[in-house]
DNA sequence: ATATAATATGAACAGATATTCAGATGAATA
DNA sequence: TATTCATCTGAATATCTGTTCATATTATAT
């Protein structure tokens, strides 16, 4: 089973974060971990766009894109706008830049 | 196919970083979406522990432990050194704990 | 009302992923 | 050397996830 390490264990469960919390965070950070929805959130850094638009960006079709966009949304990450038969998504603030700018900083500089 | 918007996405691909980029920046966030992982993480938050310790904190098998320590290794989330029999396992630099906070951040503060 | 355009949705399928189980390493110790 | 301990590894399995296809909404235009 192992050897004895219980006192350790005991300081360090005392500042363990709530398993909700800790499944929520995975959940969040799983929304970022996909090619296809970290392709749409850094198109949707420089503007928002349509749904079609982002389609053909991406080279992918309407459907699979709208079903990502929607998990997306889900995960608060962008939100949108309607305009006639045209539906816009934007970033839904700020902290999804800087959570990527983060990630981006891990892999280009390597060990801080 | 959807109406016009060349002119647009012309200015929005000239923004976009190179395809293995962006798949390198969603293979980062997978390692942070997963429960079992997040869980880890926030242990080695509070100290470097071993296979074993982790194992008994989580309630999971050892070898489940260390499938994830593998991943989260490759992924250069985490490092490991070995003292006799014992190995352990500790935080690989401090962008990690920095994303983790920018998630916590977007959870609570919800929209800034 | 009908047709068309933009988007959303649900079912189905293929590929990825986490856990378990059984067995293999590698290190200390008798 | 044989044994035990801590950890790793590979195969098997069950679940989850992303894409496609067909169809349903919703809004505009004729």
């Amino acid at each position: 089973m192992g050897h004895n390490h219980k006192t350790l264990l005991q300081q360090v469960r005392e500042k363990m974060p709530e398993k909700e919390q800790l499944v929520a965070l995975a959940e969040l950070f799983k929304s970022f971990g996909d090619k296809t929805r970290m392709h749409i959130l850094y198109a949707l850094f420089e503007s928002e766009l349509c749904v079609c638009a982002i389609a053909e960006l991406l080279g992918m079709e309407q459907s699979a894109v709208s079903h990502q966009l929607r998990k997306l949304k889900e995960a608060k990450l962008v939100d949108c706008r309607r305009e006639g038969k045209t539906i816009y998504y934007f970033l839904a603030d700020n902290h999804v830049k800087t959570i990527v700018s983060m990630g981006f900083a891990h892999l280009t500089e390597e060990g801080v």
